[in-house]
DNA sequence: GGTTGAACCCTACGCGGCGGGAGGTCGTAG
DNA sequence: CTACGACCTCCCGCCGCGTAGGGTTCAACC
């Protein structure tokens, strides 16, 4: 605890000394020091200096405010906490991707990186959510198959896409459906649904090794694809 | 993504579009978007805008660079999510004692509050290191026995505080050395100290409920208390 | 040609929680 | 009297942008 966190306290308000000595020496009282103990316990759970003031302050009144304080910093541990879980899957993801198959590839990884950043934009929000809700109801024995899915379907996207068919076209609308399908969109149902919705959310579930893997296309013409796909859908 | 970002990116010099149109307005190569997307990439795995720019422009000199800095972010996550289970585990142990006693005693929590700060800058490093070290070796047997000895411990030395007993005085020196074999210093062997390490062990492993019921006395007292300690420790 | 609205530009201030430094005053000991 | 530390106020800095303000440019329409 250092004084220039004191001078801060005093500053916004949060904690003065009530008294100074004639020269202008803070002097803490015993009940200042109390609402120190105070303040640093609850910065030490994570709250914000704002909260605190708010409870401090409030705590007379209203005897729930602490506690629904604490619930609610709970609630946002454990949101972090989920959050900080997802980065570690990626990375170990990334890391074994670097250092399997003989040695590290940097480019291959730049590559990964790009289609990270590609498909998080790609994919919207709705989406995500329902793969992650149905993220655990899936088998293993579909993703081979999914990797085919995917790639034919990339495949013929980027044909269409370098021999310049218009978006307008049929083939082109066809192409929407299916990548929808395959990104955990609205597919008609049946087995085949069920087996590319299947395929999308153990590929977005750990993406990096995935996508790395079953999607080696430079990432400039997925790009292009995901232009292209785009231009489709709002064709109708 | 905002505008607003690709200008500050352009302001630290981490990407800046390498053309510009005669009346300014910036043009985006197709590498500077491949650039981009790593950033991005890079950014939601939580590393910082330095880093990335020191791994995107160091990448062609040394391939390893990226693998390093990945098992970097790896650790300062694993890090990072272990102080926040320390952290729930802390308020849970809060919101339990708010919640079972005849309804929340706001006061109560308070005092738990302060005694939490109070301890957390008593206790050394060191000693926590300690304790934490030894946590899981113990069982719950002790736990009654150990309050005990907090207790009457604790009453002892408020007596020789409010009887203004000198710090250099034996009977402080002994208190102190009892004090520190129950904060997890070093006692004598045998079976006394064991059972006093043990419950000091137990009592910090989740301190807030136990400082909370095993030692009900006003904060302002404990910290004098602890002064007083210190000022013992310090006279040899 | 004029006008309009969207898109773009630059500049500057703001946040949270202090860290760190400059430059001055106060307290105490030798 | 001097020295040294502790304390004071004031101000700039960090990170990763968000937000506001005021000025240009672009494409389209009248």
């Amino acid at each position: 605890m250092t004084v220039r966190a004191l001078y801060h306290y005093d500053e916004i308000g949060l904690l003065s000394a009530s008294e100074r000595t004639p020269a202008g020496h803070r002097r803490y009282t015993e009940r200042d020091l109390r609402r120190l103990y105070r303040v640093r316990a609850l910065r030490a759970l994570g709250l914000s200096l704002e909260e605190i003031a708010g409870v401090l302050d409030g705590a007379a009144d209203d005897p729930e405010s602490m506690r629904d304080l604490l619930a609610e910093q709970l609630r946002r541990l454990d949101e972090h906490a989920e959050l900080i879980g997802v980065l570690r899957q990626r990375i170990r993801g990334l890391l074994r991707q670097a250092g399997d198959s003989s040695g590290l590839d940097p480019d291959r990884l730049m590559t990964t990186l790009e289609l990270m950043s590609v498909f998080e934009t790609y994919f919207t929000e709705e989406q995500r959510e329902r793969l992650a809700e149905r993220r655990d109801a899936l088998g293993g024995e579909g993703v081979e198959a999914a990797k085919g899915a995917w790639a034919g379907l990339v495949e013929e996207g980027l044909r269409l896409v370098e021999t310049g068919v218009p978006a307008e076209d049929e083939r082109a609308r066809d192409l929407v459906r299916r990548w929808d399908a395959l990104a955990g969109g609205f597919h008609p149902e049946g087995p085949e649904g069920e087996r590319t919705r299947a395929a999308a959310r153990r590929m977005w579930q750990d993406n990096s090794e995935e996508i790395g893997r079953s999607l080696p296309w430079p990432a400039e013409r997925m790009a292009a694809l995901v232009t292209y796909l785009e231009r489709a859908r709002q064709a109708g």
